[in-house]
DNA sequence: TCTAAAAATGAGTGATTACTCACTTCAATT
DNA sequence: AATTGAAGTGAGTAATCACTCATTTTTAGA
């Protein structure tokens, strides 16, 4: 928790926010996480925050906007850097080999989807149900994502380290199988016991053998 | 929406219930699926189904008696056949090739995941909230499936069509992708344009090569 | 056709909901 | 020290919530 709040000041201390208003953030993260949204109440949120619930109204109109005003800007703020800093370092780099790019991927991230889990789990469950965030979340990851990775799959794919399977297949089935593990061990059965490197390692392989050239 | 009630219809017909009773049950799935399980109001779903509210806590103590009665069943109910019945059809009939098997496994029960879809959005919605569906869907589904499913790899393993890799891990990577292509089709990404034939059809390639021994 | 049990009703319950607003406190500038 | 605008407050509001219960309607066997 104490570096998930290092990581939400970070994220926040652009715009100038009073205590207060971290708080409120902070405990509308933790209640809409746990309860889901349509199950917290903002007075909940008020009592947990140690604010009066009217603070709440202050700043943000409504409900709906203080759920929102949270996941929008972690869209653009956490994901995007995952997207944009790591495949342009990879871009930089130039891996020599898909797993190293695959395992420098999966790795350099996981600590942070970890820390930023119960965000995640709020932008998983509230994306059937709120529209706006579902164009958001396409718009700004899924379209983004999928460019980015088809031009890292065309590189490795005329280096010959790739199967000619279309671009926009080998990133769906990249992504599915990482997001899968993630969704799998975090999400439903984060109470079972994991053996987390071997899992990841596993699905490097398997990711690898689906589309990776052999020798 | 017809051929969904008559899945209904023999899902629920071994209780003799009446035409309120299963009224009922459609309003609710459908209120569920669309709003969420917290998000629906009984006022909304007695509404749906042309019922007095009082009705509906007549059959059901609580509104979460409610979901749970809709839930559990069909996952003993609609999740078992899947399980029980394509796998021992599957053991009985031996295909000679893993795709083959795949392909109709898949294939089979396409059409009937999406008649269920709105149940399975349910399913997933509220799993992370109520500790009683998780631990029933743990027991009923994921033990069961990770049993039968690691029996079948082994057979396929024993005839040196599936590489070493323990068959657990075989499962769990089978599964994601299948479920990873289901959940971005039909509840993030519905109103994409996909071409399920093709989809598949590369998801079931993906997976041999993941796992299936060259020849 | 009569009767008794089951099914269904809908007005009514207190609790809780998201949200408002008149008011107070605080912080910074002059 | 006075002023001012923003931040914060919490009692209050109408609406809605899940749920109850006395009553009526329907069903089915004799």
């Amino acid at each position: 928790m104490t570096e998930e709040e290092l990581m939400l000041q970070q994220l926040f201390d652009e715009d100038k926010l009073t205590d207060k208003q971290k708080k409120i953030i902070v405990a509308a993260i933790e209640t809409f996480s746990e309860k889901g949204y349509a199950a917290s109440s903002t007075s909940e949120i008020a009592k947990k925050a140690g604010v009066a619930e009217g603070t709440i109204f202050r700043h943000y109109k409504t409900k709906k906007e203080l759920l929102i005003s949270i996941v929008a800007p972690l869209m653009t703020k956490f994901i995007a850097p995952i997207v944009v800093k790591d495949f342009n370092k990879v871009l930089d780099r130039e891996f020599e080999t898909v797993e190293e790019f695959l395992r420098a991927t999966i790795e350099n991230r996981r600590d942070l989807l970890i820390r930023m889990l119960p965000v995640v789990k709020i932008m998983f469950q509230e994306i059937p149900f709120q529209p706006e965030l579902r164009e958001q979340f396409f718009d700004l990851i899924v379209k983004n994502i999928f460019i980015r990775v088809e031009k890292v799959i065309k590189g490795y794919q005329d280096k010959g380290l790739l199967i000619d399977m279309p671009p926009e297949s080998i990133a769906r089935l990249t992504i599915t199988n990482i997001l899968g593990f993630l969704f799998s061990r975090y999400i439903l059965f984060p109470h079972l016991e994991w053996d987390d490197e071997l899992e990841i390692e596993r699905t490097i392989q398997f990711i690898m053998h689906g589309v990776g050239k052999k020798d």
